[in-house]
Parts: C-alpha cells; structure tokens; sequence
DNA sequence: CATAATGTAACCATTATAGTCACATATATG
DNA sequence: CATATATGTGACTATAATGGTTACATTATG
C-alpha cells in the first residue's frame, strides 16, 4: 500500500461499510475489497471507534458498523480520527540557534501553515459519507 | 531533520537568500541556518533553480542568489518547485478489482482531494517570499 | 595553478508506514 | 458448555521515503 494512506483507506473502509448500512461488516472482508490484511483495518477502524464514528462487536456474527448516519459523518471528521498530528505540512526541528532568520522562521511558517490549513477543513466538513455513497450509485 | 520539511526548509533558505539579496550565499552557509548538509541544501536550491526562482555560480565567490525580485516569488511557486507530485493526500494503490465499491473509490477519491488542494493554492498564491522577509524585521 | 564553489551519483541512516503473527477476550449458537 | 467466529492489541518484520554523507567532476576567480 502507499505510504501515508491512512485517510484514503479509512474513507474506503467506511464507504464499505455505508454502503450496506443494515449489515455488520467483518474486517476480513473490509480489508478484502482494499486488499490489505484484516489487522490494518482493526487497527484503523479503532481509531473511528474512539471518534465515534464505528461501533464493533465481537464474536460470531460480530463486526462493524455505523455509530450514527452517514449523512452526520464528515471527512473533517475522519480526517481528525485519522490523522494523529494533523499537519498536512511539517517543520524541520533544527536551527542554527545564533542566526537571527533561523530564530524567526519556526514561528513565521507556523503561521503560514496554519493559515493555509484553515482554508481545507471546510472543504472537508462540506463533504459527508453520504456524498461518497451517493457517487457509488 | 523531520520528514516531509522539503517545503518548509526550501522557505527557509529562500528567506536567507533574500534577506541579503545584495549577495550571494553558499550552500554552506544556508546550511549553517537551518543546520543541516550543504548537498541537501544544494539539491533543494537545484530544483528551485530549474523553476527559475534562484540562479546559482560556480566556483570562488559563486553561490546562490534569487533570479527574481522576492515580491515576485510566491510560495505557491516554491511549492510546485519542491514537491514533485504536488499531493497533500495520497491514495492507496490496491485494490479488489471484484468488489464494486472499490472500484469506483479512487476517483471519487481523487475527486474530494483535487477540491480540497484546490482551497490551499490560493492561499499560498497570495503570500511571497518578500512578506516572509517582511515579517524578519 | 590554487582555491572555492556548484551538480550529482552513490551509498548509508533514520523514520514512518504497512503488513504479519500470535493470542487474550468477547459473543452467538447449537 | 463447547465451539466457532469476531475484535483488540502487542510485538515484530518488511518496505519505502527522506535526509545525511562522501566523493568527485565541473566550473569559475584571481
């Protein structure tokens, strides 16, 4: 898988999983329709459990399944589950401590980023589950 | 230095470069800045060099300079210059051709993160270089 | 010619991510 | 209750991306 999927492949779990919202889904076939091993699906619908956003059962004729309506599940929503850091962007750590625009530069391009950040998260509020679903047909 | 900081060490430099755009800076000295190794400096500023956002010589007294006023150079252009595939998010690159979910998922995929991307040029169009020198005082 | 710089290939180190195995725990059902 | 079937998670391995380093050819100055 590529690296840094984690977003892409918890959006494609979900759409499996709202696309027959009546059912239970195992994570041995979520991880059969991304073609990934079952505990990487486990691992990351965990994360969407924490969020809210899943609920599990164990045991036979257990598995996933929605914790609320897809229309009420935005990909802000997953995204924050998702992505620990939620820096689309990154520093670097070091600096020459003695130079005067190495000493400014953290926190000017904290702030670019920040800026720049602030304008994707509508998008991604915008977006819910349900629209995914609704382009599947 | 942390991963993913292309973008922001590639910044960096270009602010040491203009902030004493009268001369010019070896990588050695970039380097010194943000405390890393000259090459890795050397290969960043090649690529922005292509883009045509410094010029670089050669030999005793060569070095780097911008090859444009720092009004002129966008972050949007250092961007284009410095992450080669231009993607914030990525998908994940298996699939189950079977299964029909999947099988529509990467462009819808594509679709949600070309609108998303779409919101952060903008933003970065409309800050240049000579602001971030700007806020060096 | 000596010195000082970039450009780049080749390689190593580090880190992040995905993938895998193993197993404790929980649950439905005959 | 026994069995089969799930999740949850710790521990480990594999792979890929990135940065760092060395080395050297090339180029320019004086």
């Amino acid at each position: 898988m590529a690296a840094n999927s984690k977003f892409a492949v918890a959006v494609h779990a979900l759409a499996v999983i709202a696309h027959h919202a009546d059912q239970r889904h195992t994570s041995r076939a979520i991880a059969g329709s991304i073609s990934t091993n079952p505990v990487v699906i486990r691992r990351l619908l965990a994360q969407l459990a924490r969020a809210g956003i899943v609920e599990s059962s164990h045991g036979a004729k257990g598995g996933f399944r929605l914790a609320k309506p897809a229309s009420k599940v935005s990909l802000h929503d997953v995204y924050k589950a998702v992505e620990d850091c939620g820096a689309l962007f990154a520093l670097h750590d070091k600096k020459n401590e003695k130079c005067p625009v190495a000493c400014r530069m953290a926190s000017i391009l904290e702030g670019v980023f920040e800026r720049v950040e602030s304008k994707i998260m509508p998008e991604l509020k915008r977006t819910s589950l349900a629209d995914i679903v609704g382009q599947i047909g």
